[in-house]
RNA sequence: GUGGUAGUAGCUCAGUUGGUUAGAGCACCGGAUUGUGAUUCCGGGGGUCGCCGGUUCGAGUCCGGUUUAUCACCCCA
């Protein structure tokens, strides 16, 4: 016999499994609608196209990518968001703004599969798009922070690390530095923390040349930096002109409503100004941010930020936006090891016991009336002794077990077991339905 | 794509310096038990010891390759 196996990074979903599965689908779905953020989808299978052109052409190595048989080159969508910026693009004369939506799917990414990372996964995304000052961060951090609440994370669970895109670049050009440095800066400061010193310097020459260590020590400081008067502070050390400093102004001053929507929401437990956060590539343009397992055990819950270039970039118009994701993987992982992942028990409402032959047929017509009306119903499918049933209703969760024997039909009736309890009541089978309604 | 570690029943694992027919617990199925539940007792099914090759009289055990998992690197939208 062959023996197949699924493909590496793929996952099968047992009843069990699938139970947690849904459990997370639900609590996004439902902190999402509080939010008022509405429902969509876009194709998982989308032409190759659309994702080198916002991602770059180096992508195609970490997508499941090929030629269909009309000879188009296609992949199946390793993000949502080039999809969600084509569809807000084309009717987005017609929508109303805000524009908030999100979508749960399938994702996939040809990559290596290590831990909390698959071929794979499901996202939650939340895009909030036509609104281009700081209120917008604070309805997507806030759903983000609820989400987690949602499913009975705590304060001491996890923390959003808030960071912005816009300062290291007023910052870095005061340093004298043009975009494109900046840019090969900031991929260096992505990884600042997991690269030795030597190393570090070595990859900031390539941009600063001789002023590499100085920059090093710059970045360093700014590094440290944890709150708005900090970064007031290290600016206020610096050469610059009026105009940057008029614009520095508007930047802290949208930190400031930032953090004041989000302390007004309650949120500023769970915030932490980490400018180390600039989230890699990155069509970025703003504030990003990523939320983290307090002990550091996972990696990254969820990430996003700013991307008021990307729409038009796709083919849209001018259309700010900011959206983040968050993955399934992990966030189960984190669930599981802290104890918030419930234990599903499938509930039925009535368990059937039926004696011989007769009492079966009998028991079988008023399976069929209950579902009908709407109750989950259960019976053994092969004759077996009532002890064997009542113990398989006992396996089964239902609340109730109802005693089909030759003793009950000669009455008329039928015997209502509850399970729990063990009470027990004889019901008029020609009114079941009704006798039934009164108790359930 | 690169490297470390691992792979024995559905699950968790045992298996002696290489030696008879590869075991246990849990789970599952059946019986004791055709009128009442988690206990108990008895029984059963289930294994290409990941796969291929090598050494050997003999390999779950040793060697090589391969594959899968896992961890790290690259990358992380």
């Amino acid at each position: 016999m062959a023996s197949f196996k699924t493909l590496p990074g793929f996952r099968e979903f047992y009843p069990e499994d699938y139970a947690q599965r849904k459990h997370i689908f639900q609590i996004w779905r439902q902190v999402a609608r509080r939010f008022a953020f509405q429902e969509f989808d876009g194709p998982v299978l989308e032409s190759l196209e659309l994702f080198t052109t916002k991602s770059g052409p180096e992508i195609e190595s970490q997508l499941f990518c090929f030629e269909d048989k009309g000879g188009r080159q296609v992949s199946l969508r390793p993000e949502l968001t080039p999809s969600l910026a084509r569809m807000v693009a084309a009717r987005a004369n017609g929508l109303k703004r805000p524009i908030k939506w999100f979508s749960i799917g399938d994702n996939f990414r040809y990559e290596r599969q290590q831990k909390g990372r698959l071929r794979c996964f499901t996202q939650l995304n939340v895009d909030l798009l036509g609104e281009a000052g700081p209120s917008a961060e604070i309805e997507l951090i806030a759903l983000l922070v609820q989400s987690l609440l949602g499913f009975g994370l705590t304060e001491e669970d996890f923390y959003v690390r808030l960071s912005d895109r816009n300062l290291w670049m007023l910052y870095l050009a005061t340093l004298g530095y043009d975009e494109d440095a900046i840019g090969g800066i900031l991929g260096v400061v992505d990884k600042w923390e997991r690269m030795p010193e030597e190393k570090l310097i070595a990859q900031l020459q390539e941009v600063a040349g001789e002023k590499a260590a100085e920059l090093k020590a710059s970045v360093d400081a700014f590094l440290k930096l944890d709150s708005v008067d900090a970064i007031r502070e290290c600016f206020a050390g610096v050469e610059s002109s009026d105009e940057a400093k008029a614009e520095l102004d508007a930047r802290l001053s949208d930190w400031q409503t930032l953090l004041d929507g989000l302390g007004a929401m309650g949120l500023t437990g769970f915030i932490k100004i980490d400018l180390s956060i600039v989230r890699g590539l990155a069509y970025y343009t703003g504030f990003v941010f990523e939320a983290f397992d307090k002990k550091g055990e996972f990696r990254a819950l969820a990430g996003g930020g700013r991307y008021d270039a990307l729409v038009k970039k796709m083919g849209g118009p001018d259309m700010p936006a900011v959206g983040f994701g968050m993955g399934d993987v992990v966030l189960g992982e984190l669930l599981k090891a802290r104890g918030k992942m419930p234990q599903f028990v499938e509930s039925l409402d009535f368990f059937i016991v039926s004696g011989g032959d007769a009492e079966k047929l009998t028991a079988l017509s008023d399976v069929a009336l209950l579902r009908q009306a709407g109750y989950s119903v259960e019976y053994q499918l092969k004759p077996q002794a009532f002890g064997k049933q009542f113990k398989a209703a006992t396996g089964s969760g239902a609340r109730f077990a109802l005693i089909y024997g030759s003793e009950e039909l000669e009455k008329g009736v039928v015997k209502l077991r509850n399970l729990a309890d063990r009470s027990e009541q004889d019901l008029p089978r020609d009114r079941l339905l009704e006798a039934v309604r009164e108790l359930v």
